[in-house]
DNA sequence: AAGCCGGGGTA
DNA sequence: TACCCAGGCTT
């Protein structure tokens, strides 16, 4: 069982806070203290890198300053904003939570764990560091730099992907917190783990926790923490139509859940196995738009990796037989520079981008 | 407990 | 390549 003695937890909040307050970085939520903008870029932050979300978040800010003026603002123009940034479920998720705070907060974020943790989209960590770092309430918030920083200083070797894990480190951030300074010191624990206490060749020369620290005193650092490997991603063929009109390409919307919710793509399908990708146009294409198709010529293929999959898509250039364009809510009939003004997934931009080219 | 959900930077 | 990033939701 671990043992973490209370001198022990005063000395590595002493050594941390003095650290941060001379090596912290000069972040733009930072200046704020407007709980909304910090909920914002904590959102943003979850799995993304701070370098990643600076441009977005101040796009964001100038866009949506107030919790009011993302509560009312459309849909697709927020989902626009957040393109390319990933994980498009969290901005659905922060609007509507955010919408909730408008009609039953009168617009002000709530400042206890119970009633932030009911937001969509606000789990234990972003909990957590909202109400911390917004609020100076003393709760954890712990993430991936907080479980390394936490599991080579005290040397616990749990497999941090399992929820028995988070439990444990969370009971021994939120034990670790000097009176009154939750706020820098949660952010001096990820700040640590951002720059010195960093995954490979962790900087321990430079670490004001060397001294105190248990792994580095084993010579461990760089064995932990233990997590569990992940799969690679499952290969999927795409088949993709450009289908012309005039000087216009059908673009169609994505379904509101799932990979790439309510965004806008060329049309087309996953390849069944056994088939080719034309054929798989030839199917899907008449099959869901209810016009005959003609595929003329192959266009450009696209490799794209997430996290959990990866598309082989190859696009072919179409145009329609029938004597009708589709014409539906989810579709939509669009020269390639207003492709440029809808959400796209990254794979399809760079479709969009070719197509740009050829002007 | 395990799977789903993006995209990019780093060694 | 492989890992990992200021994680959360669904089943």
């Amino acid at each position: 069982m671990l043992e973490v003695s209370y001198q022990e937890a005063v000395e590595v909040g002493r050594r941390l806070l003095r650290w941060y307050m001379e090596n912290k970085r000069d972040l733009p939520w930072r200046r704020t203290k407007d709980p909304y903008k910090i909920w914002v870029s904590e959102v943003m932050l979850q799995q993304t890198r701070v370098e990643t979300v600076i441009p977005y978040w101040n796009r964001f800010m100038e866009r949506y300053p107030t919790v009011e003026a993302l509560a009312t603002a459309p849909e697709e123009e927020v989902l626009k904003l957040w393109e390319g940034l990933g994980y498009y479920s969290r901005v659905r998720n922060l609007q509507t939570a955010v919408r909730e705070v408008h009609a039953n907060y009168g617009g002000r974020v709530p400042d206890t764990l119970e009633e932030i943790s009911s937001l969509s989209g606000v789990g234990p960590y972003t909990a957590g560091a909202v109400l911390s770092i917004a609020y100076n309430v003393p709760v954890p918030a712990v993430d991936g730099n907080v479980f390394r920083v936490l599991s080579r200083l005290f040397l616990i070797e749990d497999d941090v992907s399992k929820p028995a894990a988070r439990r444990k480190f969370e009971s021994l951030a939120e034990f670790l917190i000097p009176p009154g300074e939750a706020s820098n010191f949660n952010q001096s624990l990820m700040e640590l783990g951002a720059k010195v206490c960093i995954p490979k060749y962790p900087r321990c020369p430079e670490c004001p926790l060397q001294e105190v620290c248990r792994a580095h005193a084993e010579g461990m650092q760089e064995d932990l923490p233990v997590k569990g490997k992940k799969k690679p991603p499952k290969p999927i063929d795409i088949a993709t139509g450009i289908v012309w009109n005039g000087d216009k390409v059908m673009v169609v919307r994505r379904p509101l859940t799932g990979l790439l919710a309510g965004m806008w793509e060329f049309p087309g399908g996953e390849v069944a196995p056994g088939d080719t990708h034309q054929e798989t146009l030839q199917r899907i294409l008449p099959e869901k738009y209810a016009q005959p198709i003609e595929i003329q010529s192959h266009f450009a293929d696209v490799q794209h990796t997430f996290s959990h999959l990866h598309w082989n898509l190859k696009a072919f250039s179409c145009s329609i037989t029938g004597d009708s364009c589709p014409d539906a809510e989810a579709i939509r009939w669009l020269n390639v520079w207003q492709l440029s003004d809808v959400p796209m997934p990254v794979a399809h931009q760079k479709l969009a981008k070719a197509l740009q080219g050829l002007v």
